[in-house]
DNA sequence: CCTTTCAGTTAGTTA
DNA sequence: TAACTAAGTGAAAGG
């Protein structure tokens, strides 16, 4: 069932050689020496090794790893004696090493993994553009949507157009995370192409989670204006919107019942 | 190459059954709600699901796991359409959900992990306790070891003979971490032994990294002491030992080479 | 490269 | 069970 060492041996050099993610479920022994030291014994555990040089060994509960390497480590195979295999991941800086011995190696497997698409924690700036759209309050009382920006040149600008209450035009630029110089710059540069098309009066506002320290001297002598809208907040519209849909279903199947007694 | 979602479904309900350890790699649209809440459109992850209910979703890089259930968290298993799978993890206190569709499983694994064997951060307290007994000034100026204590009823207890400078005889209790009200009773029992067949002057030391602070009065009033002893510090000694043996190594050999020029 | 701060922190210990 | 604290914390941002 299990490959012998032998062969889990030439898999494996192969498998690092190639630099993709790599599995391993075996019967092993385990040190670490660095910033401080550890052992342990004898026993089966999952071994990821990424192609950052990242490695995990997982044992059988719990979230953390028992012991791990962070990326960008190197890691080397080594044969002990003919029944053992070694796994070696080292970095410099600070110096630390675990060696992984292995006595059976149950499973090996590896491969690319084919995986670009952006983590989006809490929303994403697609989901706090409509979240705004629905709540335009969020960011301002009286706040009225016109249209959504078709991009032009721009990457990456999620942005709205509205009205506030005293029928100036506002630009709303959006960041999902930390706004930055970048974000406040790059709303400065699209207010100066608009007002060149238009006398009306225009105001720039920037909405994120929060805002860098760093920002605020530029934000302040461009006159353009910041406001905290947290993710859970555009969340939190958007599952009411979800709640609504489903709530409006209930209600409806509720009647339903109502008929049936 | 890869299974059918359908037999890749039938397998993994089979193992989520198991309770044992699963790994799954493949393609896959993972959604979390709960203390926050995140979207990771599709792309191939390894995943790892637990027999305690912990699951993990990694990336091809990186240490940290993108989306993750902590322990004991219900894992089960739907079939969205004929061409979908989802592993959907959740959990109460606090209310936490994360959904992972499939649209191509590429590996599927699942066996029961085999791994008793305790996990020693920094040093055991075999290692500690060898430590002692090549420096024992690590525990008292003067401390001379006398002999191994052959452990006659007590479970769980590591401790060294000695005299110190007086000559007065020396109880020394090693634990490896923290040492407790337990750490303290424990060696007052064994203490009360002693005193029963010996009239010599007696001294209780207990040797930990450190010790609660619920075990102080404890401690005063039994006339115990208490000697901080970090692991790092044996670590220390057990190193200089190998190093030794290495240095010594070396020295042969520059005796060798300088023979040779 | 070092420092500070935050995390869906997790994990362990104490009250 | 809740509160507090440490971690081989890791990771991001700022200097």
């Amino acid at each position: 069932m299990s490959p012998t060492i032998e062969d889990a041996a030439e898999f494996l050099e192969r498998a690092l050689r190639s630099r993709s993610f790599v599995l391993i479920v075996g019967d092993c022994r385990v040190d670490y020496d660095g910033r401080a030291s550890s052992t342990l014994d004898w026993g089966e555990r999952a071994v990821i090794i990424k192609k950052d040089g990242s490695v995990l060994v997982h044992r059988p509960t719990g979230y953390e790893p028992v012991n791990w390497q962070p990326p960008s480590c190197l890691v080397r195979l080594s044969r002990s004696n003919a029944n053992g295999l070694t796994v070696n991941a080292s970095r410099a800086q600070p110096r630390e090493n675990i060696s992984i011995e292995y006595r059976n190696i149950s499973l090996a497997a590896f491969g690319s993994l084919n995986d670009t698409s952006e983590f989006a924690l809490h929303v994403t700036e697609a989901q706090m553009k409509q979240a705004i759209l629905t709540a335009p309050n969020l960011v301002e009382e009286g706040l009225r949507p016109l249209a959504e920006e078709k991009h032009i040149s721009e990457t990456g600008f999620t942005d709205i157009y509205a009205e506030d209450k005293n029928g100036f035009l506002v630009i709303v630029e959006i960041k999902r995370n930390a706004a930055n110089r970048d974000a406040v710059m790059q709303l400065q540069g699209y207010l100066e192409k608009i007002r060149k098309r238009t006398d009306r009066h225009l105001r720039g506002i920037v909405v994120a989670p929060y805002i860098r320290k760093s920002a605020l001297p530029l934000l302040e002598s461009l006159k353009i204006e910041f406001i905290k809208v947290a993710p859970e907040q555009c969340f939190a519209v958007l599952k009411t919107q979800k709640d609504m849909k489903i709530s409006q279903f209930i209600a409806v199947s509720e009647d339903d019942n109502s008929k049936l007694i």
